[in-house]
RNA sequence: GGCCCCGUCGUCUAGCGGCCCAGGACGCCGCCCUCUCAAGGCGGUAGCGCGGGUUCAAAUCCCGUCGGGGCUACCA
């Protein structure tokens, strides 16, 4: 940075949840500021609508950038700030701006403007921009745009772009009540707060340069622009949160690591050198260059992020990844009652786990058969694995014979197994299907006999007995007669 | 409609005049490993929107065109 510490700011606006642009708009100002010796990261909060305000929203933020790394324990932030407590100063903006001649009060309402703006030019046609009028009930205040030349805005990221001045309606900057509206709020904050880069997104291109003549009519060096292109959904379309899924909230509640997320959000336009994508967060602080972000619009793909997920997660030290694990494994986020979780058969299984989750949430369902009794009914993998009933059953049987008396260990129990599909010329990949399902209720999942270990031998048997029982009922023709009765989910 | 931005594999990107008949990653496909599924290993698939220039040489520069997107509120 050519002059002093960078004062960068995130500015949002509350609105319930953590708008995934949002957090990488924060962090990409987080990096900048941190790279800046003295720099600083102004968290403001743009809470001026009133229909958007409430307490715990704001908490939320906090919360979400914490969550990402960005701290109000870090001597780096900055803040909250709050705009509805700087009212007064945007107001004696607006009447210095009307003192001096550059704005002007506008006595058309709306519907006016609107019935106006037909036609070639959209916009406001400047009916009252000679008429002198006073300030008045119901008046809004417009910003007097230059009749020529243009407003070149100089951008990090894009380079410079020029507007044409005469395209640039006369825009409202304070409403009839006499407050501020957004341009004018925000270029007075950042003026005040001597915000000297704004790194926001790129849906404000041309607000930067309204922005711009704001703070040169208002007597100041207007900052340096960085516009951020905006994040795509498949059909490349702005990430809306009406239609897509933006909530940061939501891929933290799914298991979804904040390493990965910084991560992923920071790949969004932007690379490290040499091939590299997954990097530690220091290399991030230490590469990262907002005049090699892409100004192309970048398409949010949660497949990849899930993929780099499933990298973070089986990076983590095992102890670890057991103590990230804990929120999804009681309830409500578990499918079983909270004293039925064994940490210790967790602990046994968690190795056998973390190559399998590319969520955290996903380890529910993975060791949910050692918590749960009975074990859930799966009813595909059920007619997928005992859809040869008589093999089935022959094969539950011989392995309920030959694990009453085996001894309790995985090579063992493999071993056993082995034998019991070699009777029945079957090789283990077949045999193991039916015990499987019996004991695991699915088809796929975490190695068989390493989790027979962990279940026990007496819990073990029980259920296949229970899986061979139900065997007898659902097939056809069998001696025990209720096959009409079809059993479902919860049966015996 | 006006103003503005953008355009390399399906996706995220590397590339900033010769190192590129374009490299990496995700996805997809195949093989290996294997008790299922993963993980891991190996290999493959696929791209410079189009048309003109400039240049000895263009994915890289210029123009046009087409396509996509953003803004165009007394919301932020």
């Amino acid at each position: 940075m050519s002059f002093g510490s960078v004062r960068v700011r995130f500015a949002p606006s509350p609105t319930g949840i953590f708008h995934v642009g949002g957090a990488r708009s924060a962090l990409f100002n987080w990096v900048v500021a941190r790279q800046s010796p003295g720099g600083r990261f102004v968290l403001r909060i743009e809470d001026t609508d009133v229909a958007r305000n409430r307490p715990e929203w704001m908490e939320g933020i906090v919360r979400a950038l914490a969550w990402l790394g960005i701290s109000q324990e870090s001597e780096t932030f900055e803040g909250p700030y709050f705009q509805s407590s700087n009212a007064q100063r945007h107001g004696a903006a607006a009447r210095q701006l009307f003192q001096v001649g550059r704005a002007y009060y506008c006595a058309c309402t709306r519907e006016e403007v609107v019935a106006r703006a037909s036609g070639p030019h959209r916009g406001y046609d400047g009916r009252c921009r000679e008429l002198g009028l006073p300030r008045g009930e119901g008046r809004a205040l417009r910003f007097r745009t230059p009749d020529d030349g243009v407003t070149a805005v100089a951008d990090l990221i894009r380079g410079a772009t020029e507007f044409p001045n005469a395209a640039m309606e006369d825009f409202v900057i304070a409403r009839g009540d006499g407050s501020a509206v957004f341009l004018l709020a925000n270029a007075v904050d950042d003026l005040d707060q001597r915000i000297n880069l704004v790194i926001r997104g790129e849906e404000h291109l041309s607000n930067a340069a309204k922005q711009q003549l704001l703070w040169e009519a208002l007597g100041a060096t207007p900052p340096r622009w960085a516009h951020v292109p905006v994040i795509v959904n498949e059909k490349r379309q702005k990430l809306s949160k009406r239609r897509d899924r933006v909530a940061l909230e939501d891929y933290q509640a799914e298991g979804y690591l904040a390493e990965t997320m910084r991560n992923y959000l920071m790949l969004l336009g932007w690379a490290p050198g040499g091939d590299r994508e997954i990097v530690p967060w220091s290399v991030i602080e230490a590469e990262f260059r907002l005049e090699n972000v892409n100004s192309s619009p970048a398409q949010f793909d949660v497949n990849k992020l899930r993929s780099f997920n499933g990298e973070y997660i089986r990076t983590l030290p095992l102890a670890e990844f057991v103590e990230r694990c804990q929120p999804w494994l009681t309830p409500p986020a578990a499918p079983w009652p909270a004293q039925s979780f064994d940490e210790k058969a967790f602990a046994a299984l968690a190795p056998l786990a973390q190559t399998r989750v590319g969520v955290l949430s996903e380890i529910t369902t993975v060791v949910d058969w050692v918590f749960l009794d009975p074990p859930a009914f799966d009813e595909a993998s059920w007619s997928k694995a005992m859809k040869d009933h008589a093999t089935a059953g022959d094969i539950l049987r011989a392995t309920i014979a030959a694990y009453q008396t085996s001894p309790w260990e995985a090579e063992a129990l493999k071993t056993e197994l082995e034998r019991v599909g070699n009777g029945l010329g079957l090789k283990l990949g077949k045999a193991q299907a039916p015990v499987r399902v019996a004991v695991m209720s699915r088809t796929v999942g975490l190695p068989l006999f390493e989790s027979l270990t962990v279940l026990g031998r007496e819990r073990t048997l029980a259920r296949l007995r229970a899986a061979l029982d139900r065997l007898r009922l659902t097939t056809p023709g069998e001696p025990s007669g209720l096959a009409s009765r079809p059993v479902g989910p919860e049966g015996p």
